[in-house]
RNA sequence: GGUGGGGUUCCCGAGUGGCUAAAGGGGGCAGACUGUAAAUCUGCUAGCGAUGCUUUCGGUGGUUCGAACCCACCCCCCACCA
């Protein structure tokens, strides 16, 4: 596309942005597939889409620090309603004045409502018409959780977006149970779509239907209809196929609106994501890099994992990926992260997660720019 | 020189006549991890032509149907006393 024209789709998506209210806008859309390019205007901050979102679950994106998330290019991070309700609890939110001044970030959260909880948890809680009856995993001590309170936390935490509470849908589930679950979620996130926020939180619904073609569509057009701001695919990343998730996405994406941001909840793998954006999907968690990184594994160029702990590294001298420009990647020796796993040093765990973070915030801008540049298609068979 | 304690599979270490190829750690190796109950978890770790066989508990003999385990001698280590 000539540039003159490129200026021009992006001025009126620009406009288009201001006609509806300029939380999302679309700059640009693959002329190949559904890849999009795209930002976010949040209250602290823009966020380029697509984007991935580090995972900091209690407040806390685990062994980084905010600075080092800033200097990894980190634009959002994620944060969990279930567990910063336990500890440290909504008094002391409440007094810290929101999530963001507790943990000392100051660009834009998206806090997830519990949804993922009831799935995870499942052996300590009660589904119950109106919501959850969770027993504590710390101490067991009950506590009720459903659309009225997760949103009422969420608006204390005062993240940026808030996610419906929905359940997330066990795998497998049969035909019933798929849509047994569907019909409870789209329930909860109506209940969810009527409560209060505060000025400027987004709100994003979540749509269900396991691996069901016709449920997936349903639930999306049924979340559609109550008007969120942004829509998110959720259970999936619970144990299903590839293929089943790819499925999932194929099945839900057209039937959520173009000038919608969307969000494909706890995927993925480098490959997940890359297709993912080749469906349209904007927005990605995972607690892969960091885990992965705690664990001794780095991500590689190609997407796959290297063991760091193994003991053929032992005298390698050589960076983690000699290509990669982060900071452990620029100093350090798989030889000496090494070492620091074998003696248990948390630094080994940080330089392996900062590499780690490093690798999918730098896919993402990969993504971005190869959208931009017409050439997603080449980066998408990067992975096949 | 004397007295006492001890030498176990890669390392530490449990095991005192058959249920012991030998507990438990460590180390090593392999694997898992997807809106975080996870700096975690799971396997394997003497050899082999492998529902069995062979070798193994410092060494060499011996007792016994059977020994890492009992006896004799030898080698080595540690502690204390001279």
């Amino acid at each position: 596309m000539p540039d003159i024209f490129k200026a021009f789709a992006v001025a009126f998506s620009k406009i288009n942005g201001i006609l509806t209210d300029m939380f999302y806008e679309v700059l640009k859309k693959s002329e190949t597939c559904s890849a999009r390019l795209g930002v976010l205007h949040l209250r602290r901050g823009d966020v380029p889409t697509p984007i991935f979102m580090p995972v900091g679950t209690r407040a806390s994106v685990k062994a980084l620090s905010p600075l080092e998330l800033e200097e990894l290019g980190a634009k959002i991070i994620l944060g969990n309603t279930y567990h910063l309700f336990l500890r440290p609890g909504m008094e002391i939110m409440n007094l810290a004045g929101g999530l963001n001044r507790f943990m000392g970030w100051e660009r834009p959260i998206l806090t997830d409502s519990g949804g993922f909880q009831v799935f995870s948890l499942a052996t300590l809680r009660k589904i119950m018409p109106d919501g959850v009856k969770f027993a504590s995993h710390i101490d067991g001590t009950r506590f009720f959780l459903g659309p009225r309170e997760s949103m009422q936390i969420q608006r204390t935490l005062d993240s940026d977006i808030v996610m419906a509470f929905d359940e997330c849908t066990p795998y497998p589930a049969t035909r019933e149970q798929a849509e047994k679950s569907l019909v409870l979620t789209t329930r909860w996130e109506a209940m969810s779509r009527e409560q209060p926020l505060n000025d400027g939180q987004m709100r994003f619904g979540i749509v269900q239907g396991s691996t069901f073609d016709d449920l997936r569509k349903r639930s999306a057009t049924e979340i559609t209809a109550l008007d969120f701001d942004g829509y998110a695919i959720g259970g999936v990343s619970v144990g299903e196929s590839e293929p089943e998730m790819i499925a999932a996405i194929d099945a839900a994406a057209p039937c959520l609106p173009q000038d919608r941001p969307r969000y494909l909840m706890g995927v993925g793998t480098p490959r997940q994501i890359v297709e993912a954006v080749a469906r349209g999907v904007d927005m990605f968690d995972c607690v892969m890099p960091t885990r992965l990184g705690r664990h001794g594994s780095a991500f590689m160029p190609n997407g796959e994992t290297l063991p760091i702990k193994a003991g053929r590294f032992q005298k390698d001298f050589s960076p983690i990926d000699p290509e990669c420009g982060c900071y452990a990647c620029r100093n350090f020796t798989r030889a000496y992260i090494r070492h620091l796993f074998n003696v248990g040093e948390i630094l080994g765990v940080r330089l392996l997660t900062i590499h780690n973070v490093h690798y999918f915030l730098n896919l993402a801008r990969r993504i971005r720019e190869a959208i931009a540049n017409d050439t997603f298609d080449r980066l998408r068979a990067e992975f096949e």
